[in-house]
DNA sequence: ATAACTGTATTAACACTCTTAATACACTTA
DNA sequence: TAAGTGTATTAAGAGTGTTAATACAGTTAT
């Protein structure tokens, strides 16, 4: 379900709050869904339990999990994330607009890729 | 000509790689014209030396700048350069398009979006 | 030649972050 | 009560980036 990529610079524990967000935002865990205990998934990635806690603890802060003390961490509603998702995505957008109209590509080349590979992939 | 961002969580060295190739790209530095000493860098930017030596000698190895050895270094022709920088862009373009794909992104919203972002900056 | 620039290399120390390890404590559930 | 949860703390280790001090070699102008 989750894997971590050691060539990756980012640390671990960023590399897990993107994993998690992502498998929610693709479906594969649903609100309220519980997320594996801080032990179970330290076991099964062969990490840390303290790094799992920090990765849990920055998607708590990000609203993306909420925490029952005793029970477990699980899911929150998604509506925020979907829309923070499409946000960032706007964001990437305009960032890679502007670095591609200083490189003189053209608006028309721009579009003419993101053609080609909203086709392909 | 060159500032240094502490915010950003990227070392020194490759801030400096970058913005040195950014410089080139725009046209502020031109092919064969020499870069400021190590030293002379060093102390403008309040910097060590070193950090300066490891940012040329990483610009050197991907062929941005050339050395002569007692003199300086110098931009290199930018021919390469340029032609890096427009793939550079088109493998950015296809990795955002495909995760707009994945957020249910349309390709009209990823086009609007670019049309905007291009017309405004 | 000499002085004052260049680049280059080496070694050591320091700081910061990430990760691990070993515990301990509080809450929940069967 | 036992076994599972989350949480907190402290210490140690590893890795990377940065600094500092120094040395050496090539170039250029005087």
């Amino acid at each position: 379900m989750i894997t971590i990529d050691y060539s990756d610079r980012r640390p671990i524990y960023e590399q897990l709050v993107d994993k998690i967000k992502n498998l929610i935002l693709i479906g594969l865990l649903k609100p309220d869904e519980q997320l594996p205990s801080v032990r179970i998934l330290a076991t099964e990635l062969s990490i840390n339990p303290n790094t799992i806690q920090r990765a849990y603890a920055e998607l708590e802060r990000q609203g993306v999990i909420y925490v029952v003390k005793g029970r477990g961490n699980y899911v929150a509603q998604t509506t925020n994330l979907l829309a923070q998702h499409k946000e960032e995505i706007k964001g990437k957008i305009e960032a890679i607009v502007e670095e591609a109209k200083k490189a003189n590509v053209t608006k028309e080349e721009v579009i003419e890729e993101v053609t080609k590979c909203y086709d392909k992939c």
